[in-house]
DNA sequence: CTGTTAGCGCCTTCAG
DNA sequence: CTGAAGGCGCTAACAG
């Protein structure tokens, strides 16, 4: 039944190279008893068998696969993609993979997932949440480091990277008032997602150290254009005079520019307007181009393999870790860009 | 050196339920010969310990590993997800899971990344290219089958599966035509996508069998907003009778329809317009929301899962398959909607 | 029905 | 410096 392995074996690159497996397998590993000359011999018939060693039987041998498993919540792979990307970074290319599982929210397939992971001797675990509010734990133990990146534990035992919201809102605002805006409206989200209360939060922080206080409560609704069209000119109708505009995503200040646009405004120059993501597709084509907050997804993925990898090697941490995000200035704020 | 085992092993569970190793794995993987009693037992001790088979050891036995590994080069993820989604679903949950790696378009990456998935032993390979067009097949015996989605190989001896670009282009020029436009303008991207004219070739077809011809030449630019609404705005003043305009991505149609909106036309009332790709994003986000071609990744996902599935099971296909496209009716060709 | 044996591909002692 | 032997966890033959 044993199917015939597919590429060469050890001990076919022994038997060319005229040697035992025992010294095929030092030469190639950098073993220092090896003569060079037999070292030689070795390589050459690897190569030209094409030789690629069996990360099964290493793994099986060693306990460990040299793979991860990224479990994610986040259909649309918006924040997953660019997390995986930074994570393949950090582990720097071929010594460890990264097994990509979806487990679309559904708490069951999650476990499901899980499973085939685990029996796949994944080292370690990186958990992608669908929101940046914290989500509850792995139900179970994994057995395997576990790191939650995006969306934090609710465990504080556990290990948790995300972005630091509060300061994002507060980077908005630390602008809009560098630039010499007072007067400044808030348009955000679902109001059930913590985060946008967060950033709400930084805004009112920065303001209120500038002197300043919004010119009206903050605007809850839903992470879409239509509200943020909406919710924009309500704004302009209540206070004419805002000079500044902060929203909770890159959605909603695409319809905001849109809407104050139609309503005669001229962007930046009588109102400034401020998105959050920095999802290109959305932030470059609004007109003018989107200023906004970048949460450093992909440094995120990187922090999080880091602290995989630390885990994995015995050095678990513990607690949730808030990354900066930056600013990304575009010509929403700034004309001369 | 060989780290201790995660997870409790078969001989574990043997051991818990007094029976040899042998029966014990007959009877978790459902073998006849045993008895029903002692199977009992055995499923007992495995659950009492939490015991995940090792797939790493039964896949060094069968020299199959259960998975595949999915290529991509689309950095963005925005077709490469929808893909793996389907392929997910195709190959069932569990039995075979799935490795993304991103080759970020670069072939020295994608040489390294299929390096290590054949290390890991992955039964067979899904590439998916960055752009609708061919691109090379890998180079160098993969050692295991291969399919192409999304974007197809060069060679006709490989594998691949595609979505039909000239019936997408059909389709939009049908519905347009069967809402009664017969004046009507292309607006498509960047000439260097093969794919850009084939769906112009399409939409040409369509409108010679109706009778018609468009208003103008294909305007071909590039895939963003900024040339949709450039180029909107250009074909209205030449031909302002136009009344539908066919757009070779939804960046494109929502420029266009933005510009259109601008210059007074009502949206489908005076000009109705397609977008091609339905990324929600902006399809649902447009005012009124866009009609558009759904290419079906995640169809396509699924049925490369599936040749791939045969041709892992020693029934390969060759040549270039080609999926239908699908027309999803919105605010901009239907008001009614 | 159950247990023993062999071996998948690899690496690491331990002898030569 | 090189080779023989053992074993990682599991399953499929074959004995009992």
């Amino acid at each position: 039944m044993t199917a015939k392995t597919r590429g060469a074996t050890l001990g076919d690159v022994a038997k060319l190279a005229g040697v035992s497996i025992a010294t095929a397998s030092k030469a190639l590993n950098g073993r220092a008893q090896v003569r060079d000359s037999t070292r030689e011999k070795v390589f050459r018939a690897a190569s030209a068998l094409d030789f690629v060693p069996n990360a099964l039987a290493r793994g099986l041998l060693f306990g460990q696969s040299g793979t991860v498993g990224l479990l994610t919540s986040d259909l649309e792979g918006r924040f997953s993609l660019p997390i995986m990307m930074g994570a393949e970074d950090a582990f720097g290319a071929g010594s460890t993979s990264v097994f990509l599982c979806d487990a679309r929210g559904d708490p069951i397939r999650e476990q499901h997932q899980l499973k085939a992971l685990l029996s796949r001797q994944v080292d370690g675990l990186i958990v992608v949440g669908a929101r940046p509010d914290p989500r509850e734990p792995l139900s179970g133990d994994a057995g395997v480091p576990v790191v939650y990146a995006y969306s934090p534990s609710t465990d504080p035992q556990d290990c948790s990277v995300t972005s630091d919201n509060v300061e994002s809102g507060r980077l908005a605002a630390e602008h809009l008032v560098a630039i010499g805006r007072g007067r400044i409206g808030i348009i955000t989200g679902d109001p059930s997602y913590g985060a946008a209360h967060d950033r709400v939060e930084g805004v009112l922080e920065a303001l209120a150290r500038a002197g300043a206080t919004p010119v009206a409560e903050p605007l809850f609704g839903s992470w879409s254009e239509g509200w943020g069209r909406g919710a924009a000119r309500a704004l302009l109708d209540q206070h004419p005079d805002v000079d500044g505009v902060i929203c909770g995503s890159d959605q909603i200040a695409r319809g905001a520019v849109d809407a104050l646009r139609e309503e005669g405004r001229s962007i930046p120059g009588d109102v400034a307007v401020v998105g959050h993501d920095n999802w290109e597709i959305l932030s470059t084509g609004s007109r003018p181009p989107l200023t906004t907050i970048d949460m450093n997804l992909q440094e995120l993925g990187r922090r999080a393999a880091n602290l995989l990898f630390d885990a994995i090697g015995g050095n678990p941490s513990h607690g949730v870790e808030k990354l900066p995000c930056r600013l990304v200035v575009r010509g929403s704020t700034l004309s001369t860009v």
